[in-house]
DNA sequence: GCTTTAAAAAGTAAAAT
DNA sequence: ATTTTACTTTTTAAAGC
């Protein structure tokens, strides 16, 4: 029993030490991506939850850092895709996402699934379309949700292809192949959401 | 109204058995036309039938798993063909090894599309999981019969984890039920 | 934890046409 | 631009790393 007193100690250390890499870590992602301070501090906080929580026994610092940022753009309503945060860290999506929703279950964080509309306001930013087309991608959004179209579908993916149609709409066409770029999602899933949008709008 | 039971449809059905006696994998797979066998790889020799349609993972120590069954008459038939093919080798098998069902998968209809959204939030965050970024489907856990759904925005659903076809049953009742009470079933 | 096997659901991705 | 192939999720046993 004292072995494994020494022994919880020793993995408490162990992980007091690694929190200070993990902040790091999660510092470097975030600034890459341009995500808030405040979001930050959230991630952090998760992380420390997890730490104490002992989560990350069997798992890489870095997916848990990768995880917890994940988990805080969504909590405070900005959030990144698994794409985006899996290109500035060195742990692969698939493993961020399972270790989220690891993470997720553990710490009861009761995550709802991302309203694609919270995509809208920086892929419209990033493609330079105005508050017009905004408007548009959000109420399609809206309209098409209502009618069932969301469920089993990418946040991304809606959300580009609302942003293609829109732009469309409001003459400020974007190709597909731009708003895919910024979107991270392929050509191919923006043109047949799109082509479910248009047709439950009964827009032709 | 079609019955959401009369849409119930097994897809796979995964069983262990043994033959009770240990096996060099080398020469069976030598003799064993067919076989697909990579110790590197996997430590189980890989053999498939074709009437009924399976794969039998047999391993060194006598056990084997039969996987790809469409039901639990199938699986025994299949893993007879396996017990034959290996007495062909001049391998003892027991007379009537013991066949256990360790998962059954099935399918399911209920019949109109779902609000998944609305789902996640009726059944409780607290007891599903749905990430549409990662994967389509809302899973749903049920401690009675204790299997795992996946419910999809069409209405279709897979049961898995279940070891006998009653527990599908009894899951897309309590699934129907649960849903109906959400007023999420119209 | 991983490796392998089968199967369904539906979405997405990469590659081929 | 469409089609094919492949991978995502869940379950489960087996032996070995």
């Amino acid at each position: 029993r004292l072995r494994k007193w020494q022994e919880r100690i020793r993995t408490k250390d162990a992980g007091e030490r690694n929190l200070q890499f993990a902040l790091s870590e999660t510092d470097r992602m975030a600034s890459s991506l341009a995500i808030p301070r405040s979001v930050r501090e959230v991630a952090c906080v998760m992380y420390r939850r997890a730490l104490d929580e002992d989560l990350i026994r069997g798992r890489s610092i870095e997916g848990v850092a990768t995880s917890t940022l994940y988990a805080a753009c969504r909590m405070e309503g900005i959030p990144r895709s698994l794409e985006e945060v899996a290109a500035v860290s060195r742990v692969e999506r698939k493993e961020i996402g399972r270790t989220y929703r690891y993470v997720a279950q553990e710490l009861g964080l009761e995550m709802e699934p991302v309203n694609p509309k919270k995509y809208v306001p920086r892929f419209c930013s990033e493609l330079e379309l105005s508050e017009e087309v905004q408007a548009k991608a959000n109420e399609i959004i809206d309209t098409t949700t209502e009618k069932g179209l969301l469920s089993g579908k990418s946040p991304t993916g809606y959300a580009a292809a609302a942003i293609y149609a829109a732009s469309l709409l409001c003459n400020e066409k974007k190709t597909q192949r731009e708003v895919s770029d910024v979107a991270q999602v392929t050509e191919v899933t923006i043109r047949n959401r799109y082509q479910e949008q248009i047709e439950a709008m009964g827009i032709h | 109204m079609t019955d959401p039971k009369d849409t119930i449809n097994i897809e796979n059905v995964v069983a262990s058995t043994g033959i009770g006696q240990e096996l060099d994998l080398q020469s069976v797979a030598m003799d064993l036309e067919g076989a697909d066998y990579d110790p590197e790889q996997f430590p189980g020799l890989v053999y498939r039938t074709q009437n009924p349609k399976s794969a039998a993972l047999i391993f060194r120590s006598g056990k084997i798993v039969c996987t790809g069954a469409k039901s639990t008459d199938d699986v025994h038939e299949s893993l007879r063909i396996v017990f034959d093919k290996l007495r062909e080798l001049q391998i003892q098998v027991n007379e009537d090894p013991e066949i256990v069902v360790q998962n059954i998968v099935t399918s399911a209809d209920l019949g109109r599309n779902l609000n998944l959204n609305a789902i996640a939030i009726g059944l409780g965050l607290e007891n599903i999981e749905y990430e549409p970024e990662q994967f389509p489907g809302l899973v749903y856990r049920l401690d009675e019969p204790e299997v795992v759904a996946l419910l999809f925005g069409s209405g279709k659903l897979v049961i898995t984890g279940g070891k006998k076809p009653e527990d599908a049953e009894h899951a897309v009742d309590k699934i129907v039920s649960r849903l109906e009470d959400l007023g999420l079933l119209e």
